[in-house]
DNA sequence: TATTATAGTTAGCAGACGCTAACTTGTCAA
DNA sequence: TTGACAAGTTAGCGTCTGCTAACTATAATA
């Protein structure tokens, strides 16, 4: 499995466009990325290499299932990430900026642990 | 300041190992990081142009004041995630080795939260 | 002294991942 | 039907940062 943050951020991003409407296109995910046309084109191109995304008929991007697992996978992480620093007392805003850059980056353990944490702040508050 | 996560943890490498000897030399940055002597040459050499570090007339490698201050900087960072994720239930090796791949990604509020709840978590328990 | 080992440097490759320029393709309105 | 615009692709550049190969310089040993 060849994706890595790059890669990671693509897949997380399609994943969030789903979520609000089916039809997600390239440019929809540069606009959102802030990245051009070109880079989505070729960050696409790897995905559907690596089997996790697909265009369907209409040119829409859909991800696979081991596209979604993996960008589920991500976005768990990141919502776990921004709820661990709000809970230390970090604005939203910030939290979630952090959480974007680190969420690639934690093994499963670490992950688990502050899965764990969350899930007891929130009963405790 | 053009210095990112590679530089970072060459400054990081340097920083350590100067605890340890006063005499660090390339090769030992390359054998601790396990990467080949001329990534360290070019990485140095990239520092040296930053003003972080300087080479001793033994040709010893030596932080400067701005260097020390960044190495400082990350390896507390690192120290403060690493206690974090004990806190959290993480075994000592993944929460350094998580740490050490994240420490450079988190902003200074973020960090200032964790510093913190570590000084917190201490008197507590 | 001559050889050999170690440290450091230089040259250049590779892959990841951003970019612009310029092309193609498809749709829609005049 | 044609002209224009929007979406997507191709070609190729630049930076970062790892690597190997091969060189230089220095120090130690036979």
């Amino acid at each position: 499995m060849n994706v890595r943050e790059s890669g990671e951020m693509y897949l997380e991003t399609i994943f969030i466009l789903s979520q609000k409407s089916s039809d997600v296109r390239a440019i929809d995910v540069g606009t959102y990325m802030g990245f051009s046309k070109p880079s989505v084109s070729r960050a696409i191109g790897l995905l559907k290499k690596e089997g996790l995304v697909l265009t369907d008929a209409q040119g829409y991007i859909k991800l696979t299932e081991a596209g979604e697992d993996r960008a589920k996978r991500i976005y768990e992480r990141h919502t776990l990430l921004s709820q661990l620093f709000i809970n230390l007392g970090v604005d939203e805003e910030t939290a979630a900026e952090d959480a974007c850059r680190v969420e690639h980056y934690l093994s499963d353990k670490t992950f688990e642990a502050i899965k764990k944490h969350v899930k007891q702040y929130k009963n405790k508050v």
